[in-house]
DNA sequence: GCCATAAAGTTCGTATACTAACTTTATGGA
DNA sequence: TCCATAAAGTTAGTATACGAACTTTATGGC
């Protein structure tokens, strides 16, 4: 028991889940009145800023599986997020376009999500948050 | 796009969530031999270190939601890794056994588990390592 | 002893995430 | 030109995750 809590409270994994789950958890509050999920933020800040983005060039940008995307991506297009439309030279393309209820709110939602940065690790001394994210990149890339 | 992929490399939450999954992807490939899931498994190590959990305690244990752990812990149940008992004294409450097939892989899960972490995080020195699970805990509690 | 309240689990609905299988469209080589 | 192969998306199936509503059982105040 105490074994065992010292054993996940030495487990990457573990760690890193409960992180971003609390991470995770607290950001999505604060995305709540824009009606969006933390990935659904993702893909409208992602089309705002390249518009004309394909599902597999957001794929690759934001480390996704295409089937997870397929479902982002229809739900957000069923809301009226965004649009598709056919790319002219490859028929297996499809190009994602913001609508206007997207360009709107994507600076605001940018600087919610900055300001949630800073609060998240405020906890940590600058040093600490910028060897963290450093120890993050090298783990993912 | 230059910009975004900067934005994306300084938020905690994109971080946090790509590290967790690059590191449970990984995990989840040593664990298929097993034939358990990563949280199926830690359900499964906290049951073989103390017989008689409820559902409740393993949620506080695992950080977890009963409405995700009923899902879970019915599973394991259907697939004969575990067992519910009623408690004598609350009606309310089903204390939760391993069965003989979780108590033998228990150890060796637990073994590979503390493989995988040393070599998940080999590409830090010694001294990163500790610093990244601390600051990790500092972010969970 | 009774009732309001709380606690333990279950169920439902929604949204990730991934694998595998499939459809449609492009492309390269013979 | 024709065909094998590959690439882009979709769909189905499974497993997390969580909030909200609900059922069942305990408990505390009176």
């Amino acid at each position: 028991m105490d074994n065992l809590n010292d054993e996940l409270r030495d487990c990457s994994v573990f760690l890193l889940g409960k992180a971003y789950q609390r991470a995770h958890g607290e950001f999505k509050k604060l995305l709540e009145p824009f009606g969006l999920t933390n990935l659904q933020h993702l893909v409208i800040e992602a089309l705002v800023h390249e518009p004309g983005l394909t599902a597999g060039e957001l794929g690759r940008i934001l480390i996704l599986d295409k089937a997870t995307l397929s479902g982002v991506i229809q739900r957000l297009e069923e809301s009226g997020w965004l649009e598709k439309r056919a790319d002219g030279d490859d028929g297996r393309v499809q190009r994602l376009y913001p609508l206007e209820k997207s360009v709107e709110i994507a600076a605001e939602m940018a600087t919610a999500r900055k300001s949630f940065d800073r609060r998240f690790l405020s906890g940590l001394t600058p040093g600490e948050r910028s060897t963290f994210k450093r120890l993050l990149k090298e783990l993912i890339w």
